[in-house]
DNA sequence: AATGAATGAGAGTTCATTCAT
DNA sequence: AATGAATGAACTCTCATTCAT
C-alpha cells in the first residue's frame, strides 16, 4: 500500500545520496575536473560547461562553489604550490648538505613529472590570469625558493660549489631542474619514452657534479 | 624618343616593386602586431579584431594577407625557428670544442632573451595548433638540436664531460639553457632586474664547469 | 497525512510536464519562425539572428534547442515528409481504384497548397544541405511514391490507363500534380486569384481523364 | 638594340590581346561563368569572387560591366526568357493544331532539359531577387504563355479537348510539362538514368492523349 | 579597361555568467 | 543546493561593394 510512495522516496533519497557532498567534496570535484581538462586542452579550452558535464552537474551549480572561472584556476594554483612546498620540506630531514641538495633536485623533478598539470599551471604557462593576483599567493612559491637558497647556502658554507654567490647558484640550480622538467612535460614527444628515465637520471648526476665542483678548484690552484 | 617607354617601364617596375614591398610590409605589420599581443595575452587572447585594431585596419583586411589566424601564428613560428637556427650556426666557426659549446649556450640564451615572444612560441607554449603541422617545419628545430649534439660530441671526443653519453648530456645542457631562458621569460618578475644579468652570467659559468668536469675526474682517481 | 507527499509529487510532475511542454513549444516556435522566413526569403536568407528576432529571443537561445541552423531545417523537412505521408495514407481506405487514385491526386495538391513552405522545402528547393543526409529521412518520401505506384498499378490491373507501364505512368502523374502545385506556389502571381480554384479543379478533372483513358483504347481496337 | 623594348611591347600586346574583348564579349563571359556556377551552387553561393576567378579577372572588373550581382542574374533571366520564347516560336509553323500543341510540349521539355540552369532560374527558383523587378521583364515569359493559350484554343476550336476552358486547359498543360521538367531537373537523382528518356517519352504520349480526349467523349455519349 | 587594397555589414557560433524557480 | 533558461559579448570568417591608381 505504501510501496509506491516508499519506492519513490527511497529512489529520491538514493539520487540525493549520490549527490550529497559537503562543500569541500564538491569543490574538490570541480577542481579535479578542471585540472583534468587543463592539461589536455589548455586554460582557454577549459570551459565551465565542460567542467559541469564532467562532474554531471549544471554549469550554474559551479558558481555556487566558485566565484568565477578564474577562481577555480587560482585555487588550483594555490593548492599546487602548497603540495609542492610540502613535498620539498620532506628533504630537510637529511643532514648532509650535499645529499640534501641533490635530494631536493630529485624531489623537484619528481613532483613535476608526477603532477604535470600542476607544474604546468605553476611554472610553465603564463595565462595572464595568474599574474594579476595578490602577491601573498605567491608566498608559498617564494617559500620554496627560500628553501632552495637555504640548502644551497649550506653547501657553499660547507665549501662546496665553485661560486660563493647563493642567489646566482640557486637560480642556476632551479633553472636546471626546471629545464629538465618543463622540456619533458612540453616537448616530451621529441624524446623516445625509453630514454626519458635515463635522461632524468643522467641530468641529476650532472647536478651532483656541479655541487661537488669544489675539489677541482682547490687542486687547480 | 624612348623616354615614353622608358618612363613607363620604370614607373611600372617602380609600382610593381612598391606593391611587393607593401605586401611584405603589411604582412610584417600583421605578424608584429600578433606577436606583440601574443606575449602579453597568450594565443587564445590574440584575436583577429585586436590585431586589426592594433595596426589600424579592419579585421577583413587581415584576411587579405593571411588565410586565417592559424596561418599567422604558423608563419611566426617558422620565422622564429629560422632565426633561431641561423643564430646558432654562427658559433660553428669557433674551432675549440669547449669554447664552441659554451658559445652555443650563450647564443641560445641570448636568442631567448632577445626574442622572448618567439622563444615562448617555439619552446614554452603548447597550443595544440602548433603541433599538428607538417613535420618539415619542426625540422629546423630538430636541426638545431642536432647541432647541439654535434658540439657535445666534439667535447666528449676531446675528453671533456664526465659522461660519454651524447644523448643524455645534450639533453641536460638543453635543459639547463632552456631552464634559464624560460624562467627569466616567464617568472622573471620573481627576480630583481639588477640580478638578471648577473644570474645569466653565473649560470653560464656553471655550464662551463659542467663541460670541464673531466679534469676533476682524472685527479680524483 | 499523505498529503504532503502527494502534493509534492503532483507538483513535481506538474513542473516536469510544464517543462516538457515548454521545450516542445519553444522548438515549435523556432521551427515556425524559420518556416515563415523560409518561404519569404529562401534558405540562405533565413539567419539565426532573424529567427531569434522573430520570436523575440537572443540568437544564443536558439542553440539551446537546435544544434545548428541545419538541424532546424532538417527537422522541418522531416516533419514535412511525415505530414505528407500521413495525409496521403488517408486515401487508402477508398476501395475503388480509380476514385482512390483521383483522391490521391487531390490530396497531393491540397497538401501542397495548404503547406506551401513545406512543399517548397521538400520538392522544389535544392539547397545542397538537404541532400547529404541520412538516406532514411528520404524514406518517407520514397514511401509516398511507392504508395502512388501501388495505386497506379491497381488502376492498370483494373484495365485503366492506356499504358501498362507503372513506372512511367506514376511519374507522369506525379509530374502533373507536382506541376500544378509548384506553379501555383512559385508562379502563382501570374494567375489571377479568382482563377486559381477553378484551375485546380480543372486540372484534376484532366487527371481523371488520363486515368479513364482505357475506354478509348478498347474502342480504337 | 630595340629588341628589349620590342619584346616587352609585343608581350604586353599579347597579354592585352588575350584580354581584349569588346563589351558584349566580356558581358557574355561574366554571364556564362555566373550561370555555370549557378546550377552547381545556387544563387547565394555564386559569389562575385568566384565569377571573377572563373574568368580570370579581378572582382572589381565585374563591376565595370554589371551594376551589381543582381543585375547579372537579372540579365541571365531575361536572356533565358528570350531564348525560351524563340524556341517555342519554332513550332508555330506546324499547321495541324494537335500536332502543333504536342510539338509545343516537346519543345518545352526539350528546352528545360537542355538548359537546366536557365529553366531553374526562370521557373523553379524563387530567390526574392527575381520578383521585385519591373513587370515588363516578365513580358517575354507572358508572351510564351500566350502562345500556349493560342495553341490550346486552336485545338479546342477544332473540337479537341473535353473542356472548352482555354485558361484552365492551358494551365493544366503547362503544369504537366513543368512537372516533368522540374522533377527531372531537381529530383532527377531519384530516377535511374536509363529510365529518364523513357519517362519523358511516356509522359508526352499521355499529353497526346489528353489533347485527343475528344473522340472518347463523343463516343461515350 | 583593369585592379589591388580596403572595409562595413553581417553570417554562424560559443562562452561565462545570471537569475527565477 | 541545484538548475533550466536565457543572454550579451565576443569570436572567426565571408561577402558585395568602393575607390584610388
Amino acid at each position: 500500500m505504501f510501496s509506491k510512495f516508499t519506492t519513490l522516496i527511497i529512489k529520491n533519497m538514493g539520487i540525493q545520496e549520490r549527490k550529497v557532498r559537503n562543500r569541500k567534496e564538491m569543490e574538490k570535484h570541480v577542481l579535479d575536473a578542471a585540472m583534468k581538462l587543463y592539461l589536455k586542452e589548455g586554460y582557454k579550452n577549459v570551459t565551465i560547461r565542460k567542467i559541469a558535464k564532467t562532474i554531471e552537474y549544471s554549469p550554474a551549480t559551479i558558481y555556487l562553489y566558485f566565484k568565477d572561472k578564474e577562481e577555480i584556476f587560482f585555487t588550483l594554483q594555490k593548492l599546487g604550490f602548497k603540495k609542492f612546498y610540502t613535498e620539498q620540506l620532506s628533504v630537510q630531514t637529511i643532514k648532509d648538505p650535499v645529499k640534501r641538495l641533490i635530494a631536493h633536485g630529485e624531489v623537484y623533478v619528481k613532483f613535476a613529472l608526477e603532477n604535470k598539470e600542476y607544474y604546468d599551471l605553476m611554472f610553465i604557462t603564463s595565462e595572464p590570469v595568474f599574474m594579476f593576483k595578490d602577491r601573498k599567493d605567491w608566498d608559498t612559491g617564494v617559500n620554496s625558493y627560500d628553501l632552495l637558497k637555504q640548502n644551497v647556502k649550506s653547501c657553499i658554507d660547507a665549501g662546496f660549489f665553485k661560486s660563493k654567490d647563493v642567489e646566482t647558484t640557486a637560480f642556476a640550480l632551479w633553472s636546471f631542474v626546471h629545464g629538465v622538467s618543463s622540456l619533458l612535460i612540453k616537448r616530451g614527444f621529441m624524446i623516445p619514452d625509453e630514454f626519458k628515465k635515463h635522461i632524468v637520471k643522467g641530468s641529476l648526476e650532472i647536478l651532483g657534479q656541479i655541487i661537488n665542483s669544489k675539489q677541482q678548484i682547490t687542486i687547480n690552484k
